[in-house]
DNA sequence: GTAAATGTATTACAGGTGTAATCAATGAGG
DNA sequence: CCTCATTGATTACACCTGTAATACATTTAC
């Protein structure tokens, strides 16, 4: 299982969002959020390729960088994880507590009903 | 913000269920499930005490730690920052991918629309 | 009262992380 | 061709983490 860090995270989204992407670009698109100097870009963009998280092609000189892993595996396995380690495994009191915050919007309960309805539909027809 | 390692958390884990324990109580208690030797278990309580995440009282020569943050508290947080930076702070899509993986269960989906339908008795009487 | 045991405090050490600086190779400009 | 700028590779370094071992203090057993 590749272990992508917090600052190595931000990295990933970047090139999730748009791919491939040289060096320079994704520094570029980080300056924006992030104060990181060019060199520390570099070095977690070499980590990523270290870990198997990203892969690159040669331009020139250059290179361009593509994540190995979707955004999709990345989420649906840490937050696996993440369940299971504050939670036993199971999400709702997970969204009990954004409830209990006053986290939940309409948009999300509204997602969440449609997520039901499809559970349910799905055992019904099983 | 107090940070809470992966191998500090199981000990919080015991002490947040029981509380408070001595060193030795804690090393029996997580004896099931963690193969650790006792000089590990003991770092850990003084990682956590110098956090500021354990506290103690003295019994003699040994201590009776007890949890300085609840069990909750860290939840929250965590379940926050977890989902702010995977899921952008929607809870939402992190519930769908739990469905998509049939991560979901007759019980969490009833747990689920019991917080829906306490969400939406909320935003009438508001 | 001295030795053994027991409990905490300090030290160890390798690997990961955040944050870069330096090195080395290579392509571009003159 | 030779030098300079640029780009990836290597090295740096302090702090965190997992996993203990050793040191130190104190109590308990003879």
């Amino acid at each position: 299982m590749i272990e992508i860090s917090n600052a190595e995270l931000c990295v990933m989204q970047i090139l999730w969002q748009q791919q491939p992407l040289s060096a320079n670009e994704v520094v570029t698109a980080l300056g924006n959020a992030k104060d990181w100097h060019e060199k520390t870009v570099k070095t977690l963009l070499n980590r990523l390729v270290s870990k198997g998280a990203l892969g690159f092609d040669k331009d020139g000189r250059a290179y361009l960088y593509y994540p190995l892993v979707t955004e999709q595996d990345y989420q649906l396995q840490q937050s696996r994880t993440f369940v299971e380690r504050l939670f036993a495994g199971r999400v709702a009191p997970l969204v009990a507590g954004f409830a209990s915050q006053n986290k939940l919007n309409a948009d999300d309960v509204q997602q969440l009903k449609q997520l039901i309805a499809d559970w349910e539909q799905e055992q019904h027809h099983d």
